[in-house]
DNA sequence: CTAGGACCTGGAGTGGACTCCAAGGCAAAC
DNA sequence: GTTTGCCTTGGAGTCCACTCCAGGTCCTAG
């Protein structure tokens, strides 16, 4: 999922917007809300990611990209913060998510078969 | 697609809403941004919609679904106001769609594993 | 040493697609 | 005939998720 992993690298948050497909402005928007922790800082106010971080940008984008709203990632991103004994509730979350990415899916499908359909008639009468 | 089709019946505007699924404000909206054509006024101003509106909004909503922005759909309705030679440009434009939903559905289906591999993952060490 | 590019902040602006509102006209039920 | 609810308009407001900006600092290649 991530390529070049080299543990205890450092990367700017241009680096980790070209490996993690977000935008800088998008990393920083997303540390501001709450999404993001623990970035490291220099001395000189400069943010560095690690490959835990892009590890945690990959499954955000996952829930992003699969229409989970920031509300509801920033509700998971809180319960990793508080450790280990919320993993149950975060595979309710996650399980949750997965039913409505399925129903997504078949939707989407059965739109397909529609739109199918109606090109069909257009072929028809064309 | 649709229920209880009576040809010739004439809908308010809220009655269309209940059976497209659109509201009351959507409909008004694509009226006016030029999505939906030919909407015959009462003596006093109230819309009526028919049968023919409402497969064609049934046809919105699959593509609005499919997320097909609106700018674009009023490409399409353009098209079909244009007249029958445009039938294969609408052709065109819905293939072109279709594409874009497969890939879509592709890209749902590889975040599917993921978020299944994710949540294998968590019950394993929970 | 300096030019150019990468990075910082807080806050304002954007785009898409609605969604709501006020102030009023009209219709159907009782 | 009046109340209740549906409908009208133009325009303003909302929501989400960024995205951009100004004005400044910092880093690095030559």
């Amino acid at each position: 999922m991530v390529a070049n992993l080299n543990p205890r690298a450092l990367y700017t948050i241009g680096e980790c917007a070209r490996r993690s497909g977000f935008t800088m402005d998008t990393l920083r928007y997303y540390e501001r809300v709450g999404l993001i922790d623990d970035v490291v800082r220099t001395t000189t106010g400069q943010r560095r990611f690690t490959d835990g971080h892009l590890e945690w940008l990959g499954i955000l984008k996952c829930l992003r990209d699969t229409g989970m709203p920031i509300e509801q990632m920033c509700g998971f991103a809180e319960l990793v913060r508080s450790g280990e004994h919320t993993m149950t509730e975060r595979v309710r979350l996650l399980e949750a998510h997965r039913e409505a990415v399925d129903e997504r899916i078949a939707d989407f499908e059965a739109k397909r078969r529609y739109l199918l359909g109606k090109i069909d008639y257009y072929r028809s009468v064309a």
